[in-house]
DNA sequence: ATGGTAGGTTGCCTA
């Protein structure tokens, strides 16, 4: 089963290349962020033209996740837990033939010197419980998505650019660790520890696709079963490289039956 | 030190 995570800056910008994506490389599930459309707005025909259900969690203008599935979507959880205040659209739970798959919209947090930054860190505080609760069912867990965090130095090209930027904090960094120490695993890097160069986002300022000025912030997180399954997982750099394409890229993996 | 680009909304915010 192939697993994908793609932060695609608005679904009605990418109806087109996400299309043509999908068709090309034909993965059973999907994790999509910033869909920068309403619930309802979202194109679910589009996608069930090509044999996926969706389920989509969006607001308007900003943010929001959705699912694609060509397998039922099955036990829908809309919303982080945690904070009962938080109306932004940035998490959509779901199981889909018994692996427990998250899409993650990780807030960015800059300014640093800001509530957004705050933001982030309670955000990140919230998602660690959820992922320990979600550990202790004993199931495959796949967490995937925009986490806005760049792990380690070796995840970006240029580390003194990041230096004063929210996903390069040592608080990010830490948080972002912290998931690692529950017990989850970094598909990419477990597979991949010595890929550099290996990015995910590229900025559409300052020529940073041809600089390859990139960073690494689109991860998927897997529980021990799901590790246990884990055949392959790579970032697909072929639509970054499209016109009208978003500034991330997706990584896909697959799990053995 | 600044501003560069993209998307959605609306006279600007977010990334």
């Amino acid at each position: 089963m192939k697993i994908a995570t793609f932060n695609v800056n608005s679904i009605n910008a990418r109806l087109g290349n996400l299309t043509q994506w999908l068709e090309a490389v034909g993965p059973d599930i999907v994790l999509l962020q910033e869909i920068k459309c309403q619930t309802e707005a979202f194109p679910t025909l589009a996608f069930e033209t090509l044999g996926y259900q969706a389920r989509a969690l969006g607001q308007k203008s900003y943010n929001g996740v959705a699912i694609l599935s060509r397998h039922s979507i099955e036990d829908v959880l809309e919303g982080l837990p945690g904070d009962s205040e938080d109306a932004q659209a940035r998490y959509l739970e779901a199981t889909i033939q018994g692996v427990r798959v998250a899409a993650i919209y990780l807030p960015n947090g800059n300014p640093i010197a800001t509530h957004k930054f705050d933001y982030k860190l309670a955000w990140m505080t919230r998602l660690h419980t959820r992922a320990a609760d979600l550990l202790k069912t004993g199931g495959p867990v796949v967490l995937g998505g925009d986490y806005n965090v760049i792990p380690e130095p070796v995840d970006c090209e240029n580390p003194a650019e990041w230096q004063d930027d929210a996903l390069f904090q040592p608080q990010s960094r830490r948080a972002f660790r912290a998931l690692l120490h529950l017990g989850y695993y970094d598909a990419f890097r477990s597979l991949h520890p010595e890929a550099r160069r290996a990015y995910t986002f590229w900025d559409y300022q300052r020529g940073a696709l041809q600089r390859d000025d990139g960073i690494r912030i689109d991860h998927l997180l897997l529980s021990p079963q799901a590790l246990d399954r884990l055949v392959s997982c790579g970032i697909d750099k072929a639509p970054r490289l499209e016109p009208k394409a978003s500034d991330h890229t997706p990584i896909m993996l697959e799990l053995r039956p």
